[in-house]
DNA sequence: ATCAATTATTTTGCATGCAAATTAAATTAT
DNA sequence: ATAATTTAATTTGCATGCAAAATAATTGAT
């Protein structure tokens, strides 16, 4: 029986898997901000630089367009922040944190520690190796597209 | 700023953005066969063995049940499979590939390797590397759950 | 200057992922 | 033996991920 298609020796599924754990081991760390892992993802990327474009949002969350359309509008509603046109090109919409987004950094500020206690059992330098190789699977997967 | 809220400081981004790059790849790779990447990994774990339950099937595919109810619908209508009851319990219900499933694997094989080329510049000992360290990774979750 | 091509964002249609509720059948407790 | 509990699957409601189509505004070509 060929071992190539067997899923143990699949490197996609170790990541389906993997990704997918890590959502549903986020999930109650978020629950306290009543909001979801992409809508978390996309307060990481504000908290960073408000104010900046949908497009660079979307480079930089690496989040779907068609997704970030709805989790702004969320994210909008739930108040954590606001939406205006670009004076310049109309086309073009910045985003930019409220009080209340920027507040919410105070809280998320305790979320990556507590993340980082349930994955104890990785020591410091394996997670550090374990970047650095994800790093370049990463650079394969951009000179494909 | 405290770095611990950039995003290129996240672990669980990188795994997020690499699973859903993996998924897009495999898409073209998957067309042949008419099937999505879910759809890949359930056929996947049928190619292994044949006839299992769907709850051997859900703790082999890591896949959601919900979401497994729907694909072996659609991977029945496909005609991959079909699904019948257990004599002995009937609440159970065991999954069996057809004529095309079992055929479907043929097609398959050469999928990994598309796969592989697209992932060069990994090396073997790098991505042999990172597999143990992925599973490492999955230990900590395991041991949350 | 006007029309075509390009760019930024949204919308649409389909396929999950997930938690919670539901249904049906088997098992256990009394 | 019957009710309460547990187990296997499905259904439901909500939130993406993704490709493709649609919009709106800007830039480029003639």
């Amino acid at each position: 029986m060929s071992e190539l298609l067997k899923l143990e020796n699949q490197l996609c599924h170790r990541f389906y898997t993997l990704s997918n754990a890590f959502t549903r081991t986020y999930r109650p760390l978020l629950a306290t901000l009543d909001i979801t892992y992409p809508q978390y993802v996309t307060l990481m990327a504000l908290w960073e630089q408000s104010g900046i474009t949908i497009a660079e949002l979307l480079e930089k969350s690496m989040i779907d367009g068609g997704a970030m359309s709805l989790i702004l509008k969320k994210l909008e509603a739930k108040g954590f922040l606001y939406i205006a046109k670009d004076e310049q090109d109309k086309r073009v919409k910045r985003v930019m944190l409220s009080e209340k987004g920027k507040e919410a950094k105070i809280v998320a500020e305790s979320i990556p520690q507590q993340m980082l206690c349930k994955l104890d059992g990785m020591s410091h330098a394996e997670s550090k190796q374990l970047v650095h190789l994800l790093d370049k699977l990463h650079g394969c997967f951009a000179s494909i597209e």
